[in-house]
DNA sequence: TGCGAGATTACG
DNA sequence: GTAATCTCGCAA
């Protein structure tokens, strides 16, 4: 069943952990979501809202319960799950899935992936990709599912061990252990090479 | 008006 | 290790 809008309109470092095993589907292709990460707007230096409101950040500052998709690195697309309340721009980054449905789907749009089910969905780009997520999709309702988007609750138990860390490819705010993923799970992100 | 760095990925 | 290549903030 959809999350209700209450779920999203919280502590966004508070939602970001409870979306591990929820499952994120556009149009019938499906992956459970098995990491994760919190930004939290103006209040957090690393996040795409720290500064204002721009084109591109847009909605992040709508309501919750949207996906909020962005370029990254003028090539990939990643996407986000607006929280908090609205004109409070917080977002969850959706950083790894574990496939479910519609495999052979994601497999035709990430030829690169070859024969390996962990090349299919173990990056923020890479998801976007096996789902065909793209610019369009951004602003998109994931409660109604208005856009063929959705997230829900399958009613699958909150992961037996939930490993904490650091955010990934950031230079601010790495204080902050916002990261949140499953732990063993063989779909995680490889994450970046931090500088020594 | 231009430059550098960035919530990345893939290939050498 | 590094290329590919869009967005944005900040310096000039």
């Amino acid at each position: 069943m959809p999350l209700p809008i209450e779920f999203f309109a919280r502590d966004v470092v508070e939602v970001a952990p409870e979306l591990l095993n929820k499952v994120l589907t556009r149009n019938g292709v499906s992956g459970r979501i098995v990491e994760v990460e919190a930004y939290d707007g103006p209040a957090d230096p690393a996040s795409h809202a720290y500064r204002s409101q721009t084109a591109r950040n847009g909605t992040m500052f709508g309501p919750p319960g949207r996906l909020y998709v962005y370029l990254s690195y003028g090539m990939h697309f990643c996407c986000n799950v607006v929280c908090r309340e609205e004109g409070r721009a917080a977002g969850v980054l959706i950083r790894a899935l574990q496939p479910l449905d519609g495999v052979p789907e994601m497999r035709r749009r990430r030829i690169k992936a070859g024969s390996d089910d962990r090349q299919l969905t173990s990056g923020p780009g890479k998801l976007c990709q096996a789902l065909g997520i793209t610019l369009a999709d951004d602003g998109a309702d994931i409660i109604s599912g208005d856009r063929g988007i959705t997230l829900v609750d399958d009613d699958v138990a909150y992961p037996a061990r939930v490993a904490v860390g650091t955010r990934v490819g950031i230079t601010a705010g790495q204080d902050h252990p916002w990261r949140f993923w499953v732990e063993g799970n063989r779909h995680i992100s490889r994450g970046h090479a931090r500088p020594t």
